[in-house]
DNA sequence: CCTTGTGAAGTGGTTCACAGCT
DNA sequence: AGCTGTGAACCACTTCACAAGG
């Protein structure tokens, strides 16, 4: 076991994750080649990724689902419950605010944000829309972490400087541009016309 | 040149392409330096990449921008329209219905669909929602070639089996759990809560 | 003189193949 | 006997550094 994850290996946990949830209920070990082939990976990958977190395997028999399952959590840090906000409450934000299994994964919503003052007070997920203007405060006094952005694109490089300011360290953009953040400031891009347009580079090639 | 491009090159022309959007209106040049700055790469990066194209840059002085855009695009298969449909329309499937840069990036919606009944009929984007048992015959009339998943985790792999089987070549999965598909239908996973969770583990790992 | 395009070197990720445990 | 854990070989991507060319 080494101390660092490589940064893809990182990537991928999410998704062992999510196949740990999908095993029959029940289900108390689970082998390098099952798990492998419900992410749609080479089993000695899978064994190498999990190797980074410590040596949890047991030889002859496989992982222990429950085990695993927390040790996984743990080196994402999703025994923690972050605190984000989210910034633009159209269709998207709606969705990200009601996506209800925040809770069983690290995370809660504390703020949403909006620039449209009839927005303002309508309430999602148990929180109240509250006005762009309070985001700093809110950060601060909310100690919120992450700033998800799904606003349109031109006003994405804008709320990611104000959540900067306001003391987010990560951000999740999903507005189809890209942004700059200072250093420190950690951005994933999450937008739908990427991957839209690596999927017709695959269609183009076939045809 | 060659005729292959490496797989994360094509995941990246997108990126290129959106800060193409973003330079000044008027300016007519770009320097790899100029882009690498945009979207937070190497400069020897960009060139590498877009020499993958050919060579349509000019030395001493950069890409022309107008003719950049055209062969990334062209590269990507955005010259194409090419016909979608989205399965799930809750919030998520109206954000992604709603969103108006389909036409101006190589895509167009012919066809959303919803197992709810109550749904049924009402229109965005210009088309009516229908019920899901419609959707292989949509698909084969209307040649949809890319099929939007975005329902819950516990219908994603059900609708993904009906895509595929209606003749789709590529899922964007945003459900939250990780599909199968045969080979030939090219899946990609667009999900907030993985990227919420690479986001957590670097969180975790400066505290 | 400036910036592209690209071999070559460097880095990091994947796969192989088998030793090590249970 | 079976499956993990892991060096070693392999392959892919990134960065360097500079020749080529306007």
């Amino acid at each position: 076991m080494k101390n660092r994850l490589p940064g893809i290996t990182v990537q991928r946990l999410p998704l062992y994750l999510k196949c740990l949830d999908d095993l029959p209920a029940g289900q108390v070990q689970v082998s390098s080649e099952e798990l492998a082939a419900r992410v749609g990976l080479n089993a000695a990958m899978v064994r190498k990724d999990l190797s980074y977190l410590g040596s949890y395997g047991v030889r002859g028999v496989g992982y222990d689902v429950e085990h695993l399952r927390f040790h996984i959590k743990q080196a994402l840090g999703l025994n923690n419950k972050w605190p984000i906000v989210i910034v633009g409450i159209g269709n998207l934000g709606r969705a990200l605010a009601n996506f209800d299994r925040f809770s069983s994964e690290g995370f809660h919503a504390v703020g949403l944000f909006d620039n449209d003052p009839e927005k303002v007070g309508d309430r999602f997920d148990g929180l109240a829309i509250e006005h762009i203007d309070e985001l700093p405060a809110a950060v601060a006094d909310r100690s919120a972490v992450i700033g998800v952005i799904a606003t349109p694109a031109q006003a994405a490089q804008e709320v990611a400087d104000l959540l900067a300011r306001s003391g987010v360290r990560s951000i999740l953009n999903f507005a189809p541009t890209v942004i700059k953040a200072p250093p420190g400031v950690k951005v994933r891009q999450a937008d739908f016309s990427t991957e839209m347009q690596v999927l017709a580079f695959y269609l183009h090639q076939q045809s």
